[in-house]
RNA sequence: GGAGGAGUCGCAUAGUGGUCUAGUGCGGCCGCCUGCUAAGCGGUUUCGGUGGGUAACCGCCGACGAGGGUUCGAAUCCCUCCUCCUCCGCCA
């Protein structure tokens, strides 16, 4: 959410910062309703004043018909404070309303652009590796292997689904508890978050009210199945007020993420790229508003560190303002290329929101007693999606015969295990 | 799912229609006193909105779990919801 005093304060620096968005952006409608709202404020307030400071005194009042008078009088105000009140909480809710869809500004770094293709390249670890046999994508390897059996996924859940077998399943949980236990050592506090989530958990951290078509929302309760273990860390500290001393914060968090992906019906059919489940671990950070820039560097290198450690090819790209996403300031892709799909894979996506969620979740901090409150600012990362690491790790370890290396980092959560093979 | 109880300032509590401008204790902060510490003394202490001011700050309005209602006037009375606690039922 962005602040409705910078907005009215400094219309023409909003309006200039969000064309460089491709988002709607009822900028006009705002700033009428806000005017709106704080005339209807002012005359409520002032009758409110009034209706004080005469009730205050009618007890005092020993003549009967001079109390009855003010009392007739004080019902009149009474009303029209009524009336005036309905109009105003009308006022109020289209400015909220307007405030939840305004995208959040870009921040004077990022690039202009009109998409993906526009992305810049700022970092790669080395050249996409070709292997020196014919590279097999995941889907072979993974039924031969008997590791992902698609068939099963369809018959249970349908298209998108599919089950992970023995030293696949075990791969994953691998994925998962070594991954956790490096951004520990990052300095990360692990946590585990619900899977189901109130409206209210999903409109702080900016997926509602403009991804509502992207979730899953239970029938008959206000339960949504997150998108992301993003939305649930938001609301951690949602209504806090921090010391400054609790900043900077910083959490991971392993978690099944649940997504319609309506829109993209026929890409990324084959295979377990894309699906309407997938695990994956998080990383968030609250920090003070000064230090999200150097946090935001500092997330994308834990999530690069990741892929290197695996052996991975990676590079990151700076998203351009076309691709940057609703809800934030600035952030950057990193990808992971694949032989046997022959394509970078987007395995990570970091993010500074600056103080968009945190206004909205109410995170706020004091830097001393007696302080005046501040946002605080938050960041998100992938801690790396666990199906296209999967991927990527398939395809890149396959070997001639079709089995496939384990990774060495990932060796010691398998038991030791160095390969897997059919059978 | 059913029955009962609770939710007031950071914490603990007082407050059952106007004297609440929400009191008191603890904690925190500032100062005084004091070999040091502790104790003692004095002061201070929430959040939001809005208007004024360069600012420090000041005025007004709102907030006692949330939202409605009754009333000239609500922490206090009524309704709905949320959370927690106790018990019963059901359940992995």
């Amino acid at each position: 959410m962005l602040d409705i005093r910078l907005i009215r304060e400094k219309p023409d620096v909003v309006r200039e910062a969000l064309a460089r968005r491709k988002e709607h952006a009822p900028l006009d409608e705002l700033i009428r309703a806000d005017i709106r709202r704080r005339e209807l404020l002012t005359q409520t307030e002032g009758l409110q004043a009034e209706r004080k400071r005469v009730s205050k005194q009618v007890p005092r009042i020993k003549d009967q018909a001079e109390r009855q008078q003010l009392i007739e009088e004080m019902r009149g105000v009474g009303d029209r404070i009524a009336e005036l009140n309905r109009e105003l909480v009308e006022a109020e809710e289209q400015v909220s309303r307007l405030l939840l869809e305004m995208p959040n500004l870009p921040d004077p770094q990022v690039p202009d652009g009109e998409d993906d293709s526009d992305n810049v390249l700022v970092r790669q670890s080395g050249e996409p590796r070709e292997l020196d046999f014919e590279a097999k994508p995941h889907w072979e390897l993974g039924e031969a292997l008997g590791i992902i059996n698609f068939e099963q996924g369809q018959r249970i859940s349908g298209s998108r689904f599919y089950v992970l077998h023995g030293d696949g399943s075990r791969l994953q949980r691998a994925l998962a508890s070594w991954m956790l236990d490096l951004h520990r050592r990052q300095g990360y506090q692990e946590v585990t978050v619900p899977y189901m989530v109130r409206r209210e958990t999903l409109r702080a951290s900016a997926h509602l009210p403009d991804f509502e078509n992207t979730m899953y929302e239970l029938v008959g309760e206000d339960f949504w199945l997150i998108p992301t273990s993003e939305s649930p860390l938001t609301s951690l500290h949602a209504g806090e007020i921090l010391s400054a001393g609790d900043l900077p914060r910083q959490y991971t968090s392993y978690s099944a993420n649940f997504r319609r992906e309506q829109i993209s019906a026929g890409r990324d059919v084959r295979g377990i790229k894309r699906g309407h489940q997938f695990d994956k671990v998080e990383m968030y950070h609250f920090t003070l508003p000064e230090d999200s820039e150097a946090a935001l560097d500092r997330l994308t290198a834990h999530a690069e560190e990741t892929c290197h450690l695996l052996g991975l090819t990676w590079r990151t790209v700076e998203r351009c303002t076309g691709d940057l996403g609703f809800k934030n300031r600035r952030g950057y892709d990193v990808e992971v290329w694949s032989p046997g799909v022959r394509e970078w894979l987007e395995v990570s996506s970091t993010s500074n929101v600056g103080d968009f969620q945190a206004r909205r979740a109410q995170v706020r901090f004091k830097r001393e007693a007696g302080a005046r409150t501040e946002f605080a600012h938050t960041l998100n990362g992938t801690g790396l999606g666990m199906p296209r690491t999967m991927i990527a790790v398939l395809e890149n370890y396959q070997q001639p015969d079709g089995s496939v290396v384990i990774p060495e980092a990932l060796r010691p959560y398998m038991g030791g295990q160095q390969r897997m093979e059919s059978g």
